[in-house]
DNA sequence: ATTCTATATTAGAATTATTCTAAGATAGAG
DNA sequence: CTCTATCTTAGAATAATTCTAATATAGAAT
């Protein structure tokens, strides 16, 4: 097995980031990355950490997602003000977000495509590009 | 002259959205409706409309642009956790974002397309589409 | 014009998400 | 095993925003 990586071992994974593999990186790594596509709030990492017995404090998980994120483990989907997403899927693709419940959904990225980028402005680069699709309830 | 509304009277456009033309409305929707695209914080009207001699607090700042919002006079942009923009430009169009500068700048509609939108999930309708085009400077 | 009432505005407290700080712990090189 | 750079920590601090409950005001009704 190793397709998309399904399963890397977190010690490696940190290893290959350039991040020392300490006890609570470990520990988050395994929660993030169990080959599924998730979608975090560091609060709530925080909680299935706390559930899990593993003793890691709030500052300690926002410090391992930004670092995560910085090495390109992670990627930052910003909905709403005041509310930021951690993303372990880190290929091409966009967002759904559901204003009513909160939910944050990949879309494929094979079902959208941005046919025409303009240029940057002088001396800057795109760094990103961010798609979010608001959702609302469709009621009659 | 009329073209796209350059200056419709700030009190027909408070009547017309179905606000009361109170005075805090009236002189924020002068300051923010003069004809030019702006991008707004909150706290940045609210110094603006101080210096110009009009008493209001920050609490109404924040409850007038949400209200012009929910009536359409105002488009909000959430570019980064805890920063939340207005703009005053209500067409369709998108943005680029300096998260050096913090400057947020229109993307014209003529300069990016997305060519293909996926369904959204049953029950649910697209609101809005949020496309942000994160800038980081060239360096080498 | 005056009165009245629903809606606005206010200052300041409260909340939420996040970052900072300075002290103590630990990975891993030597 | 020791040492040091890097981590982790609890709790304080900050920033943006929202809430609260008291006061003011627009505009309809008298």
């Amino acid at each position: 097995m190793a397709a998309t990586r399904p399963y890397a071992n977190a010690y490696d994974l940190l290893r290959e980031s350039g991040l020392r593999p300490t006890r609570q990186r470990l520990a988050l790594a395994k929660l993030l990355f169990d080959g599924t596509d998730r979608h975090v709030r560091a609060e709530q990492l925080h909680g299935e950490a706390l559930a899990d017995g593993i003793r890691v404090s709030l500052a300690t998980v926002y410090n391992t997602l930004h670092q995560f994120t910085e090495v390109g483990l992670l990627r930052e989907v910003i909905v709403e003000s005041g509310r930021a997403y951690f993303d372990t899927n880190i290929s091409d693709h966009h967002h759904f977000f559901c204003e009513n419940s909160g939910e944050l959904r990949d879309i494929p990225a094979d079902q959208l495509a941005i046919a025409r980028l303009p240029d940057p402005p002088a001396g800057k680069t795109v760094k990103r590009v961010d798609v979010i699709l608001h959702l609302a309830d469709l009621e009659d």
